[in-house]
DNA sequence: TCTAATCTTGACATAAAAGTAAGGATTTGA
DNA sequence: TCAAATCCTTACTTTTATGTCAAGATTAGA
C-alpha cells in the first residue's frame, strides 16, 4: 500500500503548475528542471496528465503546459486514478495465482477489506483539491488534519 | 496507492492459519494448494510472517505453521508494514528524481499529503484485526462498513 | 516560407518486484 | 542411527514498473 513513482511526480509536476499565475505556462524543461527529474519523464508524465484532462498543451514556441481548470476543481481522486491506473474492479481477476481465477470464489473474506481500503483512500482523497495543497508546509499540514481530524475523533468516541 | 501482491497473498495465507482451530496446523504445501499458489510463494510469505513474529514454525515430519498469537490480537496495521516493507520514514530521501536530494527540502507542500495518506491507511488498518475477516464476505463487509461508516458521517455532518 | 522551440508518440533500456529452484537444517519416528 | 517430512535460506529467473531515447508533429515568429 505505497505511493508508486508515477503518482508521486505526477502530483508534484500538476502542483508546480498549480502554483502558477494566471496566463502562465511551463515548458517540460522547466517543469523537470523544477522537480529534479529528466525532460523525457516529465514528458511521459504530462502526457499521462493531459490524457487524463488536467493540463492543456500548447505546442511551438511560447508553447508549454497549463491546468485545464482551475487548481479548486481538481480533487486527489481524480488525479491518482489517472497516475495509477487504478481500477479495483478487475482486482479478483488479477490476483488469481496459477489458478485461472481466485481460489476465493463466492464467498471472501478478503475482498470486502480490499475493497473497502480503496474506498477509504479515494474517499480521503476526494476531500482534497490541489488548491489546498499549495501554501506552505505548516498550513498544509493543518488543512490536511482539520479535514481528516473529525474522522479520527468519531472513530475514538465510537469505540 | 495499491496493494501489492506480497501483501494480498501474505494476508491470505495468514488468514487461512486463522480459520484453523486448536492444535492445528497447516504445511507448506497445504497453504499453497488453499490459496493457488506455488508452494516455494509460500514458504516466501510464510517466511516473512514468521520473522514478523505472526505465525510460529515447526519442522519435521508433523511439523507446520501455526498462529503465534490469537487471531482477535493481531492487526491488520502491523501485518501490512511487515509484507509490504513500510517505511514512511526514508519517503523523502528515496523519491529524489536525479538528485541527491528532494528537490522540495525544508518547505514541502506534497509532505503531509503522503504522510497523511499513509496515517489515514494506517488508521483504518489498525481498526481491524483478523478474527474480524473470517466470516462471510457479507458479514465481513458490514463489520468493516460499521467500523468506517462512523467516519464517513462525521465528514459530511463537518462540512 | 523557413527555422527554432515545443509537445507527442512509440520503441527501447534499466531497475525493482515477484516468483522459482535447490540445497541445507531440523525434527519425528521407526 | 537413519530416513522421511518439513521448514529455512540464498541465489537465480521472470515479469512488471520506471525511465530514456529518437523521430515526428505543431506552432510562433522572422
Amino acid at each position: 500500500m505505497k505511493i508508486s513513482a508515477q503518482e508521486e511526480y505526477g502530483l508534484r509536476c500538476l502542483l508546480q503548475l498549480a502554483s502558477l499565475g494566471e496566463d502562465e505556462t511551463l515548458t517540460l524543461g522547466d517543469i523537470a528542471k523544477k522537480e529534479g527529474i529528466s525532460q523525457a519523464n516529465a514528458g511521459k508524465l504530462m502526457w499521462l496528465l493531459n490524457k487524463g484532462g488536467f493540463v492543456k498543451a500548447t505546442r511551438g514556441t511560447k508553447g508549454g503546459y497549463s491546468l485545464s481548470r482551475p487548481s479548486k476543481e481538481i480533487y486527489l481522486s481524480e488525479v491518482i486514478k489517472v497516475l495509477d491506473d487504478d481500477e479495483i474492479e478487475g482486482h479478483c481477476e488479477s490476483y488469481t495465482g496459477v489458478l485461472d481465477s481466485c481460489v476465493h470464489k463466492g464467498d471472501c473474506g478478503i475482498r470486502p477489506v480490499i475493497i473497502g481500503l480503496h474506498e477509504i483512500v479515494q474517499n480521503a482523497l476526494s476531500d482534497i483539491t490541489l488548491a489546498q495543497l499549495l501554501g506552505t508546509e505548516k498550513k498544509v499540514d493543518e488543512r490536511f488534519h482539520r479535514i481528516h481530524g473529525l474522522k479520527q475523533v468519531s472513530v475514538n468516541i465510537g469505540k
